[in-house]
DNA sequence: TGCCAGGCCCTCTTTAGGGCCTT
């Protein structure tokens, strides 16, 4: 049995049960281990639930085990590296990391829920903040090795995180602090596995034919031409009900309107001008996304933007390829 | 030998050049 059409039967699971999903595909890495005869571990580092928004606080207690790895990891790292640099294992026990719980209900993002709650035109919608991180900057060349992503309505199930196996040396750790050594295991998922789980995902994300809203910063030059690269490479289409917002813009747009001390575009401008602190590495993706959950919260909030605003600032797939030939042309 | 990311925005702009943003 090939590595990709087991991690596809995964898709029978059913919809909304990602976490289950998460641990089944443990189960399911074991058991093909054992089939195998290999020593085959399961490090998706994902799907935790998160109490955020009127979701219930609760005790996450898949089997996981804690391993600190990459260089330099010491125990005065901060809870978020640890938390994202654990291990799964498929017969390990239990360790779940309640100060990061607690530290993640402190986080509000009311403005465009209750605005898609209220509105019943926008009642569509899902708000999902992502971010990756990268082996470099060539969309071309380099690979996703971390994606994260955190649905705006919060509740059971709104992050999911993991690393990606690119499959090649990682030559800009000092960046992010992700190893060659962190990610270049059988255990951590290649892109064309992680695909499927990715959609699915979304998918037990998404209203009845409703529209996704994925939220990045520098979106339109960056995130998210990777990852249409990365899915076109295992020739799998974004699906027609994606749409993209780049908050690069839109912070170009504070500094035009004036009466801000904003003087840089860049995420880390914005984190010191709403006052947010990292609670963890920064150019870790849930970091970033967590980040950037807060900012889009206050940019929209000093641009007086509805979520139909962003709608109609938001683009697809086919505008970033347009573009692009408009330009070749 | 030359290239090494690429799209957007601004300007000492106008089809060019440079800076910014993402890892």
């Amino acid at each position: 049995m090939k590595t990709g059409s087991m991690i596809f039967s995964l898709l029978h699971v059913p919809r909304f049960r990602i976490q289950s999903l998460a641990n089944c595909w443990g189960e399911t890495f074991h058991s093909f281990s054992t089939t195998c005869g290999n020593n085959y571990n399961v490090r998706l580092l994902g799907s935790r639930i998160y109490g955020l928004q009127g979701g219930q606080r609760k005790k996450w207690t898949r089997p996981i085990t804690t391993n600190i790895e990459g260089k330099g990891s010491t125990k005065s790292k901060s809870i978020k590296h640890e938390i994202l640099s654990e291990t799964i294992l498929a017969n390990a026990t239990v360790n779940v990391n309640k100060r990061q719980l607690d530290k993640s209900q402190e986080i509000q993002y009311c403005d465009i829920q209750q605005e898609i709650a209220e509105n019943k035109d926008l009642s569509s919608y899902t708000v999902i903040v992502f971010d990756i991180e990268t082996t470099g900057f060539s969309r071309e060349n380099e690979r996703i090795i971390e994606i994260a992503l955190r649905d705006l309505q919060g509740g059971e199930n709104s992050t999911f995180q993991t690393l990606v196996n690119p499959q090649c040396k990682v030559p800009n750790s000092h960046i992010h602090g992700i190893t060659t050594h962190m990610v270049n295991k059988p255990g951590v998922p290649r892109m064309e596995d992680l695909i499927p789980i990715l959609l699915q995902y979304v998918r037990s994300r998404e209203k009845p034919g409703g529209d996704v809203i994925f939220v990045a910063h520098n979106a339109r030059c960056f995130d998210v031409p990777f990852i249409i690269n990365e899915l076109r490479r295992y020739s799998v289409e974004i699906p027609p009900n994606w749409l993209f917002l780049d908050t690069l813009p839109l912070a170009r747009e504070l500094i035009k309107s004036g009466g801000t001390t904003l003087s840089s575009t860049s995420l880390a401008a914005l984190r010191d001008l709403y006052g947010i602190k990292v609670d963890g590495s920064a150019h870790r993706a849930m970091v970033d996304v967590n980040a950037l959950s807060l900012i889009l919260s206050r940019l929209t909030s000093d641009l007086k933007l509805t979520l139909s605003d962003l709608v109609k600032k938001s683009f697809t797939e086919s505008d970033i390829i347009n573009s692009k030939n408009k330009k070749k042309n």
